[in-house]
DNA sequence: AACCACAGTGGGAAAAAGTGGGGAAGTGTG
DNA sequence: CACACTTCCCCACTTTTTCCCACTGTGGTT
């Protein structure tokens, strides 16, 4: 279960490590994408065979879908995992979600996230502030 | 069950010792997650699936969606609990709560909550003043 | 009252994680 | 073909985490 939030450096040669608790779910090779929001998205290999199979389920007639499809697969990179537990993050993707050096790495349960830690920081707040919201669903979901 | 309160210390190493009552039930592997309210949850493996199971559920098209399950999932954390009975409480966390050194873990039912101690008495005065207007509009409908 | 058992706490040492850099190998360009 | 540049593999350093053991105070028992 990939889970928690990590902050790393993202190194100049553009390499970043993964949280150990990542490493053994995510397996030796990764694929990394444009993520919703600014961030960046890693699947394992697994994984992402599973999202690929349904992005080619999803009709081509509509524009919107065509055009999400290719969000998804133009922006997606095959990452080795190197020795040390590193992945190397290609250049327009570091630009595409504004990487610099300090980034967080978050687990959303079957892939993970990778943010610039300013443009975390404003999201959660942004989020945490609508604690109304949360209790609902959290309610809903039958925690509280 | 998990009930009653407990005050403990948050040694220097962010090391929490859980209290004895609460160890057999929570099991040698907890889920920490932010709480409302400004606390944490602590969570069995076994509460935790049943949660992570619902969140997976939820569609992340919609952006709200996504933001609950960001800070669901992002804030939850996978605890060993050592040799003596304790967890350790990551820095992100910890900050989320405000924790000191003084710490409450208060049970309710459940799960386990862990506050600042400040954080908590404040929390309790305000519940406190409300319940005795309760009681009083109560007592005035002729319920008590 | 002395004793024991155990919860909570603290600290030292070993292991591992994160980070940085050198240099070989590979790629593309002029 | 030579050059610059990126990528990959390896080693090394620093900090954090993990594991283990020991101290203290409290509550209960003999």
């Amino acid at each position: 279960m990939l889970i928690g939030e990590y902050t790393h450096a993202l190194d100049p040669k553009k390499r970043l490590s993964l949280p150990v608790r990542f490493r053994k779910e995510l397996g030796r090779k990764v694929v990394i994408t444009r993520g919703l929001d600014n961030c960046l998205f890693v699947h394992s290999l697994k994984e992402w065979e599973k999202i690929s199979r349904k992005l080619g389920e999803l009709s081509i007639g509509q524009s919107d879908t065509r055009g999400f499809n290719r969000f998804m697969l133009s922006g997606a990179v095959e990452a080795q995992v190197d020795g040390a537990g590193r992945i190397l993050i290609p250049d327009f993707l570091k630009e595409f979600a504004s990487l610099e050096t300090e980034v967080v790495i978050a687990g959303m349960q079957t892939r993970v996230e990778i943010w610039e830690v300013s443009t975390w920081r404003a999201y959660k707040h942004r989020i945490e502030k609508q604690a109304d919201k949360m209790a609902q669903k959290l309610g809903e979901i039958g925690v509280l």
